[in-house]
DNA sequence: GGCGGAATCACCCGTTCGGGGGATGGTTCG
DNA sequence: CGAACCATCCCCCGAACGGGTGATTCCGCC
């Protein structure tokens, strides 16, 4: 949401300046000694591809129900601990505790506890069903 | 891609369509008896709407990397029959073998023999492996 | 009419999961 | 300092999972 205000304003300055930029070119001396057919073209043109690169820019892909960013929020709020987030992050991967613990370096019991802390904290009973939550929320890809 | 070749001719007609238009505004005489710039203010808020309509509409969302249709392709592909992909479906949504065996009314190791054939097909060891594969081949959610 | 694929079910066996419980260090904060 | 939290590890135990093998039924197809 914050980064959506910030691209607005990009946008309108973007617009200012070509905007200025057509000042600039001194476009009446242009289009008296010119055809005024083509200086017209050339702005539509011009606008016609800014307009287009913008609408692409602006309103392009997004929708995507969890556009997936790691979802900070979310793990904030169902108090996810740094530790717990990589183990989610393998769990996801369908990596097995042994596993995880290898990657992790630490003893499998300890991936248990925190697999089981996340299954509390994500109401979950099942891996897999934790990972669907996981998804749901963005957490994870 | 057959819609995309579609979409370009409309969006290319639309185009001839806003410059005929202009044409027919008789911008010329609109020109002389007003301020040229106002003319070509039009001119450029006029296309630049125009640009970011056709941006949008051509351009927009697209690309995410499974549109999820439940890829009949790759499940022939693969040789998975009805009966598996149901079962994969539910495996998918994090259904222990039990409950999938409840939910179509069969005995858990009908569900374990599906599960298994799901696994070499898929080439997968684990049920969260299988998840993951099915869902980057776009057969599930 | 037999042959193969599918769906169904069964049994065995070893591994993994998941739920208890408890314990130890280290930090941070009041 | 003590409470709270995090991360780490251990043990027990029942349930679920996964591999292997084999059997039956049904159906379509050559």
């Amino acid at each position: 949401m914050a980064q959506n205000w910030k691209r607005v304003i990009l946008y309108g300055v973007l617009l200012g300046a070509g905007t200025l930029a057509l000042e600039w070119l001194d476009y009446a001396r242009i289009a008296r000694s010119h055809s005024l057919n083509i200086f017209v073209f050339l702005v539509a043109a011009a606008f016609l591809a800014l307009g287009v690169f913008v609408g692409v820019r602006a309103f392009g892909r997004r929708v995507e129900p969890a556009p997936f960013d790691g979802n900070p929020e979310a793990v904030a709020s169902l108090g996810i601990t740094p530790r717990e987030l990589t183990v989610l992050q393998r769990l996801a991967a369908g990596r097995t505790n042994k596993e995880i613990a290898q990657d992790l370096d630490v003893a499998p019991d300890t991936v248990k506890t925190h697999v089981s802390r996340l299954f509390e904290k994500l109401d979950a009973r099942r891996r897999t069903e934790a990972i669907n939550k996981a998804r749901g929320l963005g957490i994870v890809p």
